[in-house]
DNA sequence: AAAGACTGGGAAAAGGCTTTCGGTTGGAAC
DNA sequence: GTTCCAACCGAAAGCCTTTTCCCAGTCTTT
């Protein structure tokens, strides 16, 4: 059957959730008329099976020592024909750990979000615990709410993943679980631990690699100077050309982070220094607008002039002409690393700080050594 | 304090899951050796602090009739002065409902996932549910082992989440709760619910819009044969030039999504037919190829040759010159439909079948009417 | 042979909440 | 003065698992 959706189906989410406690007090909701499941196998029914007590059959199942090899068999059969798996809800009731953390992200949207996610996703998986996504949607009030509703579901801790890598406000330091910050810092960096990658090194290492190829007549356009990331990796390069007693053509160029502005930077910086041999731009849209300009100007990329950009984004790297060198920042990394020290600070070894993640020159056809 | 990653840092989460049940039995693990944190207030805090009972308590506080006015109030004042929050775990433990549902991705990179696991989100934050993530990483036993491990978490509906439109593989009949598809159907269409984009109706959909705008000499590239959205798509806008009385100039030109495959199409098709007034390429990506061609042959868009894409992928269809215009999926409100149709599943109230979600037209500086 | 040391196993408590059921009160009805 | 009925409240059971503690054997020691 294959049905069109009309407007009578299309209504919101917001009208679903059961009408909330109106001002007279109500009882029992009506007794659940969805169709009877059958019950899963508990404890007893194992214990039941195998003629012994619920405690022993508890022991048996979780390799206490207390068992006979005999008594644990005949109860690890029961547990296996049964198709028993131990109910976590009440094993965390009594453990207090539940063995879940959140994911807070400011937006989803981003597409910086969502490697680290992946990452920390796959680390959570790894370690056997499992991940309440949420969404805060970059509103502050959202967030607070969703870190209620998280510490109310006891998760045993927290990772906060931000869409810029300037530092934000901390959740606090009161807060009864342990937090990591991700991408973004957070603002109070003597309490709370924060993996954010490392803008200066990566301008840095633009730079030597261009530096490498043999360029030396080296310009930088960027995105919006409002964005730690953008001044720290013209930092970097600057700093990576001086001390190769070099120095850039002229200062960054800061616009915003769009095609357009790659476009118009090139135009400027073309004019301005006919003789440039690298083009450094500060994100690969960009790069791909300033190879638009340099194709069309026709200065051969990359034997004229080499171009590279930043964030390795592959659906830009890709189709442009020729193709991309771009530096990774390794953001599945740094999830990966932020679930890790979680985990720590989880069993009570929590690190504090900043940690940098270093990023990776992923070498493609814009860049291409001299002569 | 700022520091940066080095190798003893640098390991991987599958070190971290402590030891598991080695072959011989061990006893409890040390314990836990974490801070001791302030314990969270109970409901017999509160019963205690307002003196009454926990029963009463209870009642008063979830709104139950047998309470007297004066004591309600008493016992929410020491709720409310204790900051108590009910325990999720042990009301979930009681009641068989957890409140959670999994949200099962293939492909966390897909850019197609990520909106519908945020109009997914969105629908179950505003429900008050919490949403389990995983993704299978496009890998059909990972994906087994995260429905197992939901289910044990004792999640109260699943959804699934495809990264293209082809049916999958149902996960069964058997499963305890119930299930919905998103994006990609499941294969089991008599019993499973999906909701899917009306691919069809987006080429129509498309093709109306260029008719709208006065063309009638159109042709149409796109992606990869084997993807079925490719080919509905196909479908729809050869039938609304059908019903219009008149043709594509050629057969749909299949190849891949990449901008080169869309360069390489709109370079024959030009050849074949100088007189085209308008390009309808499968997704945005093939339509910047197609721009950049027309750039260089000297054709003006949108006045000489009127180009639009799909999937509205504001990366590619703001940077490209001109604009793009490109027809949205909705993928976000699939998402909703989805988490509002397993609400009410798990209420009891199930559909089944493939429901088509319709897309919208974009429009952008690449269309124009004739003339 | 008596005292101690293990071993295997069970009873019971704990964890926090909801719900059932029975008991108490005060007032209205007879 | 009894009977009945609400209204209100509390004791206790139940959800499912883990852990502590104790008991009854069995095996070592002197």
């Amino acid at each position: 059957m294959i049905r069109r959706a009309t407007t009578e189906n299309l209504f919101r989410a917001s009208e679903i959730s059961t009408t909330l406690a109106a001002m007279k007090p109500a009882d029992p909701p009506k007794p659940a008329s969805g169709p009877t499941r059958a019950r899963a196998a508990t404890l007893t029914d194992v214990a039941r099976l195998a003629g012994v007590s619920v405690a022993t059959a508890s022991k048996a199942l979780n390799g206490r020592s207390q068992v006979r090899a005999e008594t644990r068999v005949r109860v690890q059969e029961a547990a296996e024909r049964l198709a028993f798996r131990p109910n976590p809800l009440a094993r965390s009731l009594l453990a207090g750990r539940t063995g879940t953390v959140g994911l807070l992200t400011s937006d989803l949207e981003g597409r910086f979000s969502i490697p680290i996610l992946m990452g920390a996703e796959d680390a959570f998986g790894a370690g056997r615990a499992a991940v309440f996504l949420c969404d805060a949607r970059g509103d502050s009030i959202r967030e607070q709410h969703h870190v209620q509703a998280l510490l109310e579901r006891r998760v045993d801790g927290l990772i906060v993943v931000g869409s810029r890598t300037d530092p934000r406000p901390s959740l606090g330091r009161g807060l009864p679980v342990p937090v990591v910050y991700a991408y973004a810092p957070s603002s109070d960096t003597d309490e709370d631990l924060s993996i954010v990658p490392d803008s200066v090194g990566a301008g840095r290492m633009a730079v030597g690699h261009l530096l490498a190829c043999g360029r030396s007549r080296i310009a930088h356009i960027t995105g919006d100077v409002n964005y730690l990331a953008a001044r720290e990796r013209a930092e970097g390069a600057a700093r990576a050309m001086g001390e190769a007693g070099l120095h850039l053509l002229e200062e960054p160029l800061y616009g915003n982070w769009s095609e357009g502005w790659g476009r118009a930077a090139a135009t400027m910086l073309l004019d301005r220094h006919p003789d440039l041999d690298a083009l450094l731009c500060g994100s690969d849209q960009i790069a791909r607008g300033a190879l638009d300009i340099l194709r069309e100007r026709g200065r051969t990329v990359p034997d004229e002039v080499a171009v590279m950009g930043f964030d390795n984004w592959h659906a830009v790297t890709d189709g442009a002409r020729p193709s991309l060198t771009s530096v990774d920042h390794n953001l599945q990394e740094i999830g990966r690393v932020a679930a890790q020290a979680l985990f720590q600070a989880i069993d009570g070894r929590m690190r504090r700080g900043v940690e940098l993640q270093p990023g990776r020159v992923v070498i493609r056809a814009s860049t291409v050594a001299l002569g």
